[in-house]
DNA sequence: TTAGGGTTAG
């Protein structure tokens, strides 16, 4: 391989590896690897950790832990401290996510890895390959993705008492777990001390916190955080514009959003894919979806409107105002598309199937989702489920609960209490109870009543 | 030249 006559060296196949695993495209990495082998350039550290993470971003765990394996049996390259935290990242994610069957079976039990992390942090202070402050950010990161806000502060703890110090992005990521806990306030504090700890917020600190104040709905202290961005002399980018947006839609003010989009445009301000799809959403759930799929249908085909979350967003709202047929039609137009629905699409339409009653066309689509390659997740399965228990039709509760349970799935609150009512009325045996009880998480169990 | 933080549908 070589362009115009220069020959390919391993520095730029490891950036052309990372163009690949960048723009999710880590099959085409492997083959820029084999290329490497037919022509004797030496993959290094680098390359593999690069896959790694390519792997991890695509949600490949299963190949990610085979390929770090492999790395070590098969001596590949010698892992780093990058490879490490590379791996310990995808464990984390892992950990966190609603988990394939396959997933779930290399685990002891349902969800967490941590013990995994741990190892690994142990391997490493064997290896003598110290973790440094980005390895601590994943870890702080994935506790705070899982709520585990005190286990976050531990490692800031710990990173502090090995005498590191935090830096911006230990901070920010710190202020959105307090966030995602609706603990704006204690985000507020964190954020008013940054200064005091010798670092500047940045505009991703700002837009932490905005996206704090929106997703709780105090739009007043949104719309001062958002005014606080320009008056700092920071830039507001299209993040922050899209936050504020998105914040102006759940509070129904459709016209305020209405503005911003025209004034974020007026100052040059490139919408991206994720505006349309805020803007789409928004209409959607403030009773706007007529208004939805006449901008849907102004912007034509293109890149934004071939997009399956689009498409989703869209049979949702077409589901929740009654419009089946439409909801229907979509459905159908994004795979002439040449568009996959993913496990998400299926619930929607699933769900809107059965709340028109029409179970039997919700059963197809159900069975139709193997098939295709996307098998139903937890969620599917309590939608399919509650579908069947509000239209009284009771015949495939018992299979559907027992597939569940093979698969490692699990019961939410909601599908739980109307499952019991249901026992309760009469309706479903009483010897399903001992199913039920093995389908509620840890989690349920421990919530005092 | 490899890893970390913010927006995006059930």
């Amino acid at each position: 391989m070589c362009v115009i006559g220069v020959p390919i060296d391993d520095y730029t196949m490891n950036i052309a590896i990372k163009c690949c695993c960048q723009l999710f495209r880590t099959k085409d990495g492997f083959a820029l690897l084999g290329c490497c082998f037919r022509r004797a350039i030496v993959p290094t550290v680098f390359t593999f950790s690069t896959l790694l993470d390519g792997l991890i971003r695509e949600d490949r765990i299963l190949e990610a832990e085979r390929l770090f394996k492999n790395l070590i049996k098969q001596k590949l390259c010698e892992p780093d401290v990058v490879t490490y935290s590379t791996m310990i990242k995808g464990l984390c994610k892992f950990g966190s996510n609603d988990m394939a069957i396959g997933l779930l079976r290399l685990m002891d039990e349902r969800g967490c890895s941590w013990e995994e992390v741990s190892k690994m942090l142990k391997e490493m202070e064997d290896e003598r390959i110290s973790p440094d402050l980005q390895t601590f950010n994943v870890l702080v990161d994935a506790f705070c993705k899982e709520g585990k806000v005190d286990e976050a502060e531990a490692v800031i703890d710990i990173i502090v008492e090995r005498g590191e110090v935090p830096n911006i992005v230990t901070y920010n990521t710190l202020i959105d777990g307090y966030c995602l806990r609706g603990e704006v306030r204690k985000a507020r504090t964190l954020f008013d001390s940054i200064t005091a700890r010798g670092l500047i917020p940045s505009v991703i600190t700002h837009n932490t916190l905005l996206n704090g104040y929106c997703k709780t709905l105090k739009i007043e202290e949104a719309m001062h955080m958002f005014h606080e961005i320009t008056r700092k002399g920071l830039k507001p980018n299209i993040v922050t514009h899209n936050t504020m947006l998105q914040g102006l839609f759940r509070v129904g003010r459709c016209g305020a959003a209405r503005r911003l989009f025209d004034e974020m445009r007026a100052q040059g301000q490139v919408p991206d894919e994720c505006t349309y799809r805020i803007i789409l959403d928004g209409l959607c759930n403030n009773h706007q979806v007529e208004e939805a799929l006449s901008v849907f249908h102004l912007v034509g085909d293109s890149k934004l409107n071939s997009d399956v979350m689009v498409y989703t967003i869209l049979i949702d709202g077409a589901c929740k105002c009654g419009m089946l047929d439409i909801a229907k039609n979509l459905f159908h137009d994004l795979t002439i598309k040449g568009l996959r629905p993913n496990a998400w699409t299926y619930c929607v339409m699933i769900s809107g199937l059965c709340g028109e009653g029409l179970l039997k066309e919700a059963k197809q689509l159900f069975q139709k989702m193997d098939e295709c390659g996307c098998p139903p997740n937890n969620v599917t399965f309590r939608v399919l489920l509650q579908g069947y228990l509000k239209n009284q039709n009771y015949d495939d509760v018992e299979m559907l609960l027992q597939q569940m349970d093979g698969r490692g799935y699990s019961l939410d609150a909601t599908t739980l209490s109307l499952l019991i009512d249901q026992v309760a009325a009469g309706a479903l045996d009483r010897n399903m109870l001992k199913l039920m009880g093995r389908l509620v998480p840890k989690e349920l169990m421990d919530t005092p009543v």
